[in-house]
DNA sequence: ACACACATGTAATTGGTTACATGATTTC
DNA sequence: GAAATCATGTAACCAATTACATGTGTGT
């Protein structure tokens, strides 16, 4: 049962739009949720093949044009009943990684600068991805508010502002921080009695 | 070159505090950068190998106590310099996974008690987990302020704070929208023109 | 004619989790 | 002596990326 969840973004964007091949799937993806999505050729043409033999999806070189050489699809009942079922269980988390706080959390065994470097990067990508987000909100609005998928599509996006915004307020403070320094035991400082684990999973 | 970064880690923690087992290095790993990395034995105990075979670390069975059916190592020079080289490169990003911000994104093809009810999952997750880490603050700062890595893990830890509170927010304004409710063009809500691809990468 | 975007696919590899198997030491 | 925790490891499997290979249609 635990297929990849690839087939089910598939399955979603074909189930907001019909007619997509495995191509502009991929696209549509992009620039839809790329902020918090991702999905490569080499995970998507073997997937609609998968899929396409369990029906869950179906070729439908049909309406516009096939004009190009290229393979549409469109969601079946089964594909979406597929989906809903999917939608409905409890999402799974992934285990958190995050690189750039691990180079940070292990800021000390280098030069200060090298910190600050890092964050740096990381402000100049959080200031990217927001200018990005801000910009794409009024275009989606004009594009797609009567669409009734749209208050859902609002409800990420305003997410990932929510988030990128606190995390570049941080990284400010940050940047103070790291501008100040002064570089000490032998009972494990990370693994002190009563410390309680994060919750993470 | 581009080693497994649970090597790093290995030598991170060890850089940090020596003599540590496999499973000491794992529970290490889980209380202090629980919050955005894990491991799993299965991928420590084979790099512990691979490091040492690399005279990246070294046995150490010493110090405290060999009472225990259990092999230590700590950090070889060499390891350190490799450490120390691989913090200086830029971090690298992996791509978004958030299967979270995903259901939701598809909400529109489930009853809204679906979404709501991803939501306020996610809300519990997020107190959680933000009381954990309020509760270790006071707890790290009581035992391991005079360590020079100290401030380094306070904005690992800040910006987790940060994150948690900007999130759980969201998720208030979250509720209050979805709390409210009506559920259309064929050309594709979510791929018009002119909306860029959202920065990602 | 050239370049670029459209389009589809496969193979190799990686990075990682999970489940399994086993056993020692400590604590109650 | 039972249970919990400490401790180490392997095998099977999986999701996914990357690089490669190939070709078509459109616009300049």
């Amino acid at each position: 049962m635990s297929r990849s969840r690839t087939a089910y973004v598939i399955l979603g964007v074909l189930a907001i739009h019909s007619n997509q091949s495995g191509y502009e799937i991929r696209r549509t993806v992009q620039y839809s949720v790329g902020y918090f999505w991702g999905e490569s050729y080499g995970q998507i043409y073997p997937t609609l093949k998968r899929l396409e033999a369990e029906s869950l999806i179906a070729k439908s070189n049909s309406t516009t044009a096939s004009r190009k050489r290229r393979q549409e699809y469109s969601i079946t009942p089964a594909g979406r009943a597929c989906l809903e079922a999917w939608l409905a269980v409890p999402y799974q988390e992934d285990p958190p990684r995050d690189e750039f706080l691990l180079k940070l959390f292990f800021g000390n065994e280098v030069s200060p600068s090298v910190s600050i470097a890092h964050v740096r990067r990381f402000q100049d990508k959080l200031r990217l991805m927001l200018a990005s987000l801000e910009q794409l909100e009024p275009l989606a609005r004009a594009n797609s508010a009567q669409y009734p998928g749209f208050p859902f599509w609002m409800l990420t996006l305003s997410f990932g502002k929510a988030q990128l915004r606190s995390a570049l307020e941080w990284s400010e403070s940050a940047m103070e921080v790291l501008s100040a320094d002064e570089p000490a035991t032998t009972s494990n400082p990370l693994l002190a009695d009563g410390i309680p684990a994060v919750q993470s999973a």
